[in-house]
DNA sequence: AGCACGCCGACT
DNA sequence: GTCGGCGTGCTC
């Protein structure tokens, strides 16, 4: 066999291609190459194929040879798409490596890489770009064609444009006008990314002159009053402030967004949106020249040290510690010795703030990538990291499938974050993971850096696999809330405890409320009672597929089963002995927000949970009504905790810390140790010091008290307490003898599940949490792998072998959404 | 991923 | 007797 580049071939030579179809396919299709594309055919250019009856896809060329097929009639190549390989050696190693570690095919592996616009396929909508203007008269015979009929049927697709033109070969023509942006390629129905913005109020300059200002009061004294109002609280804060904004000033004039408008209207005022940061720590932090603290100045030499013995190094930095600084220290330093940088950020961070604060160090080598970006932008990304013009990346866990060549550095902010993991088709890769393959592969290094590192990249740092720097010290001298731990039992047994909430949360939460500060409490349960008994007979409604008792909501008035959806009516009469007795117990969000209302009647609850932010953009309201003081108390899951950023709340409240506490497995308290640093976190900001009330049954709670020292869990010597209803082992067995997580990934719950069928069969040798899972895929599995237990045998090599055999071989689109994966401890 | 083929239940 | 459910296999 051989390979293009290094061979030269007559022109008389057959060449075939290998290539990767955008297919869930296990191999490699082989065409023939017309003899007059011999000199062009190389390794990561697209060439147009027909595969099946009809249909056309856009495949990459992953191989060539020499050699003809022996045992079918190779198909012609119908085009060649590029003069310059789109792909380059090093991705397809890297796709290759994806599809053999999250046990996907390669065509699944390359579907997620490519932006769709480069693989059309027959099927492949076509739309005119509206917000593009061109002058037909420029445009040749077929484009004008092609244009002519987009504005008569505006979406075509490709076949309908070979039909329309009357010939098979459409893809350069498509290509073209895709190039001089006069089509749009799409599946892009999605949602765009919209920055957060927000309303400035500016005053006409005409009255900047004091006589004009004076006229206008006097006119709108008499016929606005609530107008003047506004222009007199505008006038007050603008000279305490830069820029006033209006939701600002609705607060201060008292005024009502009414009367603004009208001064809007009548141009008294001038209304500028402008986009503000989502992220929690910017304004102050990433000004311009910016110098180090010493305790940053010691971490950057720390870094530095161990890169030279390690690739990969974890930065720990509490929040607000200014890790960005350093990490624009490294960018920097990289983008100078010439090699490239790959900075990924979790979705939710990317936003146009820190970009632009980014340009400012990088001007325009520095380019964004984002799976919300539509896909003439991402292509234009792509080409330009091909094309080396961006020397640094910033982006989403998508951004690691761009085509680099030389990458020096990768940084991976916030590695903890699970929106590095891609759940829902395949590859089901981990960003973070998948970025330490890379920096291998690119010999590049690789930057992991959080507040609250994951158990697996802690354990790799202290293991000594990575290096490990800490940084315990804020920037800025920004405060730490105070914490006060409170006892449930004791404030129970002295009656001060009112329904959940006890007498030192409810002096807060008062206390707040009459400084007309918010309060967002957590409670990591959604629902209203997450069990119903029968106190007669003990009988509690379960799941009919997944066997976990129902919670009850009660907007609905029905039981819900939180992993697979399933619901019923709640039953007024026991259903199996008919008693009237049922009762609920535990409590949710729901529950919380119901009680609390009761105690504060005139105030502003609302809740933030998986049910009240269902629908599309209900999330954002929330955070809008909390933004614009809209709400007093928020009640919410663990979605209050993620990294969103309030001046306004000065007291969190965390209603029952031992839910998040108790559980045995190792990977619920990471998260609990997470979230509770993370929910505290969001007390108090900018000159006031934030409180942070955590109520638990178990004052002298390990996690608790490492949690509120901010003594980073020692996990590697964790073991959990013995308890009754343990079933499982601790983690640190799951390291040693895990089915392997590499299997694992690719089914992510079902796995866990089939973790526990296995133990029956293993054992404790057999690791990992439980979580139900829907009936009909957990039959599957268990059934085809118990029954070759039964044939082969039960060795361990056997069963990682058999899992592997069974995952591959089902197809996993059928599979229904899975709940928690369980990232390698070993990415290699 | 599509698409054809094929084997069992409920229908004009 | 046929329509149509989706399980299985194949596509260079």
């Amino acid at each position: 066999m051989l390979e293009f580049a290094e061979a030269k071939y007559t022109d008389r030579t057959t060449l075939f291609v290998e290539v990767i179809l955008p297919l869930a396919i296990a191999i490699n299709y082989t065409y023939r190459v017309p003899l007059e594309l011999n000199d062009q055919v190389a390794i990561g250019k697209r060439v147009v194929v027909q595969f099946g009856k009809s249909k056309l896809y856009t495949a990459i060329i992953a191989r060539i040879t020499d050699r003809a097929p022996e045992k079918y009639e190779a198909k012609y190549i119908i085009e060649l798409l590029d003069d310059v390989p789109v792909v380059n050696r090093e991705q397809l190693q890297f796709w290759t490596w994806m599809a053999d570690y999250y046990l996907c095919n390669i065509g699944e592996v390359m579907n997620a890489a490519l932006p769709s616009a480069l693989k059309l396929a027959s099927e492949t909508k076509i739309t005119l770009n509206k917000e593009f203007e061109f002058d037909r008269s420029e445009l040749n015979d077929r484009e004008y064609l092609i244009v002519d009929a987009l504005d008569l049927q505006p979406e075509l697709t490709v076949s309908d444009i070979a039909k329309l033109l009357g010939q098979k070969t459409v893809m350069p023509i498509l290509k073209q006008l895709f190039e001089k942006n006069i089509i749009i390629i799409s599946e892009e129905v999605s949602d765009r990314y919209k920055p957060r913005r927000k309303t400035y109020i500016s005053i006409n300059p005409v009255y900047h002159n004091s006589a004009q200002l004076q006229e206008l009061f006097e006119i709108l004294e008499r016929r606005a009053p609530k107008q003047a109002d506004a222009v007199l609280a505008y006038m007050k804060l603008s000279r305490q402030q830069k820029a006033v904004l209006k939701s600002e000033l609705i607060e201060a004039s008292g005024a009502g967004a009414a009367a603004i408008k009208g001064l809007i209207d009548k141009e008294i005022f001038f209304a500028e949106e402008r986009t503000v940061s989502r992220l929690r720590e910017g304004d102050e932090e990433l000004e311009a020249n910016f110098e180090l603290s010493p305790a940053q100045q010691v971490a950057l030499g720390e870094i530095k040290t161990q890169f030279e013995q390690k690739d990969v190094v974890l930065l720990h930095g509490v929040t607000s510690s200014g890790k960005t600084q350093l990490y624009i220290k490294q960018i920097e330093e990289m983008v100078n010795s010439g090699r490239q940088v790959l900075y990924l950020l979790p979705e939710i961070a990317l936003t146009t703030h820190i970009v632009e604060r980014l340009r400012k160090y990088f001007g325009a080598a520095i380019g964004v990538y984002h799976s919300r970006f539509n896909d003439n932008e991402r292509v234009e990304v792509w080409q330009k990291v091909l094309n080396g013009q961006y020397r640094v990346v910033l982006g989403a866990r998508s951004s690691i499938f761009l085509p680099f060549d030389d990458l020096g550095l990768i940084v991976v902010d916030e590695e903890h974050e699970t929106s590095y993991k891609q759940f829902d088709p395949a590859p089901r890769y981990n960003a973070r993971d998948a970025a330490i393959y890379m920096g291998n592969m690119y010999n590049s290094k690789v930057l992991l850096g959080s507040a609250t590192p994951s158990f697996e990249s802690y354990y790799n740092a202290k293991g000594g696999k990575y290096g490990f720097v800490e940084l315990m010290e804020r920037y800025g001298g920004v405060q730490l809330p105070a914490t006060d731990v409170v006892s449930i039992t004791e404030e129970t047994k002295k009656k001060t405890i009112q329904s959940h909430f006890t007498s030192v949360l409810m002096q807060d939460i008062g206390n707040a409320l009459t400084a007309k500060e918010q309060v967002i409490l957590f409670q990591n349960r959604r629902g209203y009672a997450p069990v119903m008994v029968c106190r007669t007979c003990a009988y509690t409604p379960k799941c009919v597929n997944c066997d976990v008792s129902l919670t009850y909501h009660k907007s609905s008035g029905r039981l819900h089963c939180h992993y697979c959806g399933y619901r019923e009516e709640s039953p007024a009469v026991c259903p199996a002995c008919g008693s009237t007795q049922l009762e609920y117990k535990g409590f949710g969000t729901e529950k919380i927000e119901d009680e609390l209302q009761l105690l504060l009647p005139d105030s502003k609850i609302a809740r933030m949970d998986l049910d009240t932010t269902r629908s599309k953009n209900a999330f954002q309201n929330i955070l809008n009504e909390l933004e614009e003081k809209r709400i007093d108390v928020l009640v919410g899951t663990q979605m209050v905790a993620k990294g969103l950023d309030f001046d306004g709340v000065t007291v969190i409240g965390i209603i029952n810390a031992d839910s998040l506490l108790k559980y045995p497995d190792f990977r619920a308290n990471e998260r609990a140790f997470q979230m509770l640093a993370q929910v505290s976190g969001r007390a108090g900001r900018r000159g006031k010091q934030g409180k942070v009330v955590i109520q638990t049954y178990d004052p002298g709670n390990r996690v608790l008290k490492q949690v509120i020292e901010n003594d980073y869990i020692d996990l590697y010597n964790t073991e959990m307490p013995e308890r009754k209803s343990y079933k499982y082992p601790p983690f640190y067995r799951l390291i040693n003898i895990n089915i392997k997580h590499k299997e694992a990934e690719v089914l992510h719950n079902q796995a866990e599940y089939l973790a526990k069928e296995l133990r029956q069969h293993f054992g404790d040798r057999v690791i990992g949490p439980e979580y139900p899972m829907v009936g009909r895929i957990r039959n599957y599995f268990i059934k085809s792998i118990l029954l070759k237990f039964e044939k082969d045998g039960v060795s361990l090599p056997k069963v990682r072998a058999t899992l592997r055999e069974v995952i591959l071989n089902y197809n996993t689109t059928k599979l229904s959404k899975g709940s928690i994966v369980q990232p390698d401890v070993d990415p290699y």
